[in-house]
DNA sequence: TTGAAAGCGTTACCAC
DNA sequence: GTGGTAACGCTTTCAA
């Protein structure tokens, strides 16, 4: 019973017992395990007794030696616990993720209060060849939790920010946004709309200015100049938005809801749905995303359609290869996306 | 330049070089850092050097000499590259990640094909104190990681996995998927339903197969003895799932579709809803998890509720205190499921 | 309170 | 092809 439970809880074989086992010098093993040539029957020996030991090399001790962590961090600010239930962020992470994976690269993630960024364990010690972050909250802590990565001398990926790369450590990668909220501007011009509200959660996002932004260009230039007007809701969650929405429509209903993610125009359109009014005929919506909510209501719903995997994939090969040749080939990437019209607008 | 290159890209400082900079010793620094008592005005001196020296603390070297990773590894076979855009996943996650976070525990994180499981690079190397897995793919495969995992001889927790903890070194923790089968089965039975459609993905989750016995049983042992029938889907993406239903309601339309997920569902209901059935006069429909799909359709989901990320938490808490104490206090935990009706059944 | 030395498991380097 | 040695950065131990 001890001594199952010792079997059980045993500390992992290391080269010098495998050594041992097998008759040989710690570097003969260390050889093998790493491919290179070594006697074919020294090899078989040596490959028995790690079978036997069930030897796994040990990452801490390679990663001291080498000085590299074969590893990438990512940080990811939000304020809901759920953060990886964000199907923007999820893809990302998925993204990334897989990438690095295909190269033997671990991920560490971290999902952090915006307000506690700096303190992400991830952060505060040298566990990582590279991190990767996603930013929130106001644009002062942005660029503040920005020059903090700066400092921290390694090399980082920042997702959907649209500052410019500050240093050669620091490397940009999103989607175009702003040219999102265009896109979704001109169509609703086209359909000659006369005013928009823009649904947007309190927690800032830069990635939600820039739709915003390119949404308020593409309407003042339009031949009729709609208006636009902006609301803040508590949250994205379904609740705070069907609560704002239904406050507000009673007051004044808008040409057209845009808002700041699919998930939140599907809220929008629950609400409009609650009192009668019927999408598209007496107001428009439409949001920003396109992952499958869009067609998930009645009416199917307009929509941005968002690369979030292949920014992620994106971020994990330029962090790759800037861990290994020492520079980034490219310092601002930004994606291109796609509208895609639904019955909603 | 080539200065402010070798600034950028210049080795972390290392407990040494922030001695030599205080001018105290090596362990002088090292209590500084780890809170142990030193002089008030050692101390000072030696935390402007690390401030000065941006120090942080090498997370290889400390998990060397201290045999501890305070890290742990979760691996999840899926075939959908965009694995944590799964929301029953993401929450595990999430819960998971939070909770080792609030204890300086990192998370590493590999999505894998169910194939490739044992080859995941997290399960090669020792470089976690344990580890966590989400298994799918045929029952004798999924039988077969987890007696992989077991070899490993570190602590694993299983996520969603019906077979009881097979050793001392693996805990289990699911949901009452069975009953969540159940309760949807009964709730059929009082709407005097005649048959039931189940909807699966060809990829096997022992999730599934549950909340189709569950659901199986509830219905046999209804006083109309309710029929069952199941049928594949070649993936849950939703063009699959309509693709499949849209082909199968003019053969026969079914007295209730139960599909395994509620995206699934929702997919279901949009093919009914294309062909003019009315949902839930002609049809009733439901799925599983409850995260928000169910209330973006019309007519909303009947749902069986998750708690999904209360699930990933209990494993950290679980596989934390294995850590620490040696020993897991609950190897085999099963969390409630509830029923929410909504207006399709 | 402070410091010197040993060692965690691995790999680069250099002998043989 | 094989093996001995030193060193990666840190903390435990023991001595001052």
């Amino acid at each position: 019973m001890s001594a199952a439970k010792n079997q059980e809880n045993k500390a992992p074989a290391t080269l010098r017992q495998v050594a041992e086992a097998a008759g040989v010098s710690v570097m003969t093993v260390s050889n093998v395990v790493r491919g290179k040539s070594v006697r074919p029957e020294t090899r078989e020996r040596v490959d028995e007794a790690i079978a036997r030991l069930r030897y796994r090399p040990n990452t801490s001790a390679r990663r001291l030696r080498l000085a590299t962590q074969f590893s990438v961090g990512i940080v990811i600010a939000d304020t809901d616990p759920n953060y990886l239930a964000d199907p923007f962020i999820s893809r990302v992470v998925s993204g990334l993720s897989n990438y690095l994976s295909s190269l033997d690269y671990t991920l560490d993630v971290q999902g952090i209060s915006p307000a506690r960024f700096e303190n992400a364990t991830i952060l505060g010690k040298v566990g990582n060849d590279a991190l990767c972050a996603i930013l929130c909250g106001p644009r002062e802590l942005r660029r503040r939790h920005l020059a903090h990565l700066e400092r921290l001398g390694q090399p980082v990926i920042v997702f959907q920010e649209a500052l410019p790369s500050p240093s050669r450590n620091i490397a940009m990668v999103r989607q175009d946004d702003a040219e999102g909220g265009r896109l979704l501007g001109q169509h609703l011009a086209r359909k000659k709309i006369r005013s928009v509200l823009f649904l947007k959660p309190l927690l800032e996002w830069c990635a939600v200015e820039q739709r915003e932004h390119g949404l308020k260009m593409a309407l003042s230039q339009s031949a009729h100049n709609i208006e636009l007007d902006s609301q803040l809701v508590p949250s994205e969650s379904f609740e705070d938005v069907m609560s704002v929405v239904t406050q507000m429509l009673p007051i004044r209903v808008p040409g057209a809801i845009v808002a700041a993610t699919d998930s939140m125009a599907v809220a929008a359109l629950k609400a409009a749905e609650a009192m009668g009014l019927q999408v598209p005929k007496d107001l428009m919506i439409a949001g920003f995303n396109g992952f499958d909510f869009w067609r998930y209501t009645r009416p199917t719903l307009t929509t941005v359609v968002s690369p979030a995997y292949e920014m992620g994939k994106l971020g994990g090969e330029l962090i790759v290869e800037r861990i290994r040749t020492g520079r980034f080939s490219r310092r601002n990437s930004v994606l291109q996306v796609a509208l895609q019209a639904g019955q909603s607008s």
